[in-house]
Order: structure tokens, then C-alpha cells, then sequence
DNA sequence: GTCTATACTCTGATAGAC
DNA sequence: GTCTATCAGAGTATAGAC
């Protein structure tokens, strides 16, 4: 069913989806099974196949609706803006997206570290001209002397990774925290000293 | 076999482990199949068994002999040393494994990214131990003015998140940057701009 | 549209000859 | 120690009744 139209097929599409994001995102592709997805979903295996032409296709369709998501925030970063303020904001956009959207960021997470079978063409198109504009964004603040003068694209990277360590590795970091922390809390008070420092000119 | 004991034995078993390494780093425990691993090792599956008890066992192998070289780099931090020469040093030691063993940064990201479902015990116990020890030499330097105050375990998490990325995240890197890039020596010098201008007192 | 039953493939593991 | 053959279970997908 490549659109549903009815109020039905449309809210059990979202259905399947909800359910195949928390278990893509948990066990990868091949760890996730379409009976776990049938489950979350209160669905039968064959109606899931029903709405979607495969476990492919579903999978496909959540990485499809992502990237547009992922992508917004370094969308929204202003040439036109104060350097700083823009950055900033940036900087909170995305540790907010991995707060708020972890499963998310695991599925992506999980897609890239396999080598992108599925998102190859994705990020040598749309993600690579992205960056690029905004690499020249920044690099003309640099140019004019509104922020300190560092490789525009490896502060992109250092963004991502600082921000989407905190959902890929939440295991991890709540393990090593223990209890009592708010890791996102404290992510941001940390990230807002770090980049105050790193690009004041 | 728990203990191989002839040189024919324990150089099958690392070929094994070599062949493993390959396959659970690029597809996670689930995706990788016991096919594959006999494929790269050049041996039978059922001989691949005769050494290894399980799929289990041989992932099980790599991940306890991952934890510790891992480990090594933050261990050697030295409080008798002067605070920006160690922690320079450890960033510059966790960039080196990134860059010389991508294969072992992304066994493990696979393994925390899904829940840590192998390793919890050694995160919540080897791991927080040592990261809370050295973030007690890191406050240590802060009290007494020879770094500036930051959070000290947000700034260990920000030394695996920057450096890891560069291993876990390639794909994404290499397309971004495009030809004629050396990700790593680049990385290097934003990492050693950033943490200099982050520590200065 | 949704279900039960099932076909068929893949995969981890074992048996047993050599 | 290593192999061929094979089992048992899991998993994707389809057939067909309702």
C-alpha cells in the first residue's frame, strides 16, 4: 500500500511505524523481527505486510521521514543572524532533538555505523550540500572575524557528535553518571561553556 | 575449548576472532552470522564451534578483550603530570584508536547503541570506577586553578564523543568531507584548538 | 481488511565419518 | 581436528478463508 487513504489505513500505518521505530531502533535491521513489530503494534504479522510491502519498506519509510527532521535544525541556522546566538541555537535545537527524540537518533545511528546501506545516497546528496552551505556560512563569520577561525565542517561534526552522544550512548552515560543526574541538564550547561570558549574570536 | 593450547589451536582461534571482528563490527551481534565469520576465517562453521562454544562466545571473547585496550588510554592519565600535557595526550591516544582500530570503536558502539545487553555489568562497574577516579583528578586540577571549571565527567563524554565519531560515524564523514580529505589528521588539530581553548584556566 | 495456516529460507548448532 | 550432512527453530512472506 504505497498511500493510504482511509482514516483507518492512516492511523494504522502510524501504528506500525510507532511500533517498528522502538524496535529498529533497539535491536538494528536485522535484529529487529516483524513479530516484535506486529506485537507493539497489536497487529498480526500478515496485516503488517498488509500496509507495507516488506520489513525493507518499513524500515525505509522511517529513515525517509527522518532525515527531513534531523536536518531542520542546521536548516534553520540564519546567515542573516549574531554568529553566536545562531550556533547556540543550534547547539540546543539538536540536544533537544536527542532528548526529546532518542529512538530516532538510535535508528539513524545504527544505519550509519553499519556503513549506510540505506542512506548512502541520502547523505552524499542532500546532507553533503547542506553542510557544504552552511560550512560557507561559517566560514565567512570567520572571515569576518565574528567568530574565532576553526574547520567549519569538523565543528558541524563536533556538534553532532556531542549532542546525539547523549541518546546513542544514554546507556552508557547513565551507567557512569549514576543516579541522580540529569544528563541533558547538565549536557547543556556543559555544551553552552564549550562553545562560548571555543568560538569567541 | 576455553584454553587453546597448541600453537595450531591459538592460531585458529585468532583467525576466528580476526574474521568476528570484521563481521559483528559491520553488522551488529544479529546481523552477523556464524556463515560469514567461517567465510573469513577460511574454516568450516562447524569448526569454527569446535573453538568457540557459541555465536555468543566468540562476540562475548571480543568484547572482554576490547574493554581493557580500550581503557588503556584513560588509565594512563597521570595526576603527578602537568593537567593540559595529560589530558592533551588522552585525546590525542583516543583519536589514535579511533583512527587504528575502527573495527573495535564500532563492535562497541554497537553494543551500547542496543542497550549494552552484553557489557552492562563491566560499564557499571570497571568503567565507572575509573571514570569516576580520573573525574576526581580532573576537579582536583579545577580547585586548584590549572584548568578551567567545567564538569569533569561532561568532559570525558565529550573526549569519547568527539573522538569516537570519527571511527563509528565514517561513512557519514568520509561523504561529507568528500575526496582529498584526511579526517583524522584534520581532526586532530580542531580537537587540540578546541581542548586548549576550553582548558585554559 | 484481518486472520489462520503454511511455504520456504536462513541460521545456529550437533552427529558422526575420516 | 576438520569435514559433510543434517536437524530444529526462527523469520519473512504468501495463500486463502472469512
Amino acid at each position: 500500500m504505497p498511500r493510504p487513504k482511509t482514516r483507518i489505513q492512516q492511523k494504522n500505518s502510524e501504528t506500525i511505524l510507532e511500533a517498528a521505530l522502538d524496535v529498529f531502533s533497539a535491536h538494528g535491521f536485522r535484529g529487529a523481527t516483524l513479530d516484535q513489530i506486529a506485537d507493539g503494534a497489536g497487529l498480526s504479522k500478515p496485516n503488517l505486510l498488509y500496509y507495507f510491502a516488506s520489513k525493507e519498506a518499513i524500515h525505509q519509510t522511517l529513515l525517509t521521514q527522518l532525515l527531513d527532521t534531523w536536518l531542520d535544525p542546521l536548516r534553520d541556522m540564519d546567515a542573516g543572524g549574531d554568529p553566536v546566538v545562531e550556533i547556540m541555537a543550534y547547539v540546543r535545537r539538536k540536544l533537544e532533538l536527542s532528548r526529546d527524540y532518542p529512538r530516532e537518533s538510535r535508528l539513524f545511528a545504527n544505519e550509519i555505523l553499519q556503513g549506510a546501506p540505506r542512506m548512502r545516497e541520502a547523505i552524499e546528496g542532500d546532507l553533503k550540500r547542506l553542510v557544504d552551505e552552511k560550512a560557507g556560512v561559517l566560514r565567512l563569520w570567520m572571515d569576518e572575524g565574528r567568530i574565532a577561525r576553526l574547520d567549519p565542517v569538523h565543528l558541524i561534526f563536533s556538534i553532532w557528535a556531542l549532542t546525539q552522544h547523549y541518546a546513542d550512548f544514554d546507556v552508557q552515560v547513565q551507567a557512569v553518571l549514576g543516579a541522580g543526574h540529569d544528563p541533558y541538564a547538565e549536557a547543556g550547561v556543559f555544551l553552552e561553556t564549550l562553545y562560548r570558549r571555543l568560538l569567541a574570536p
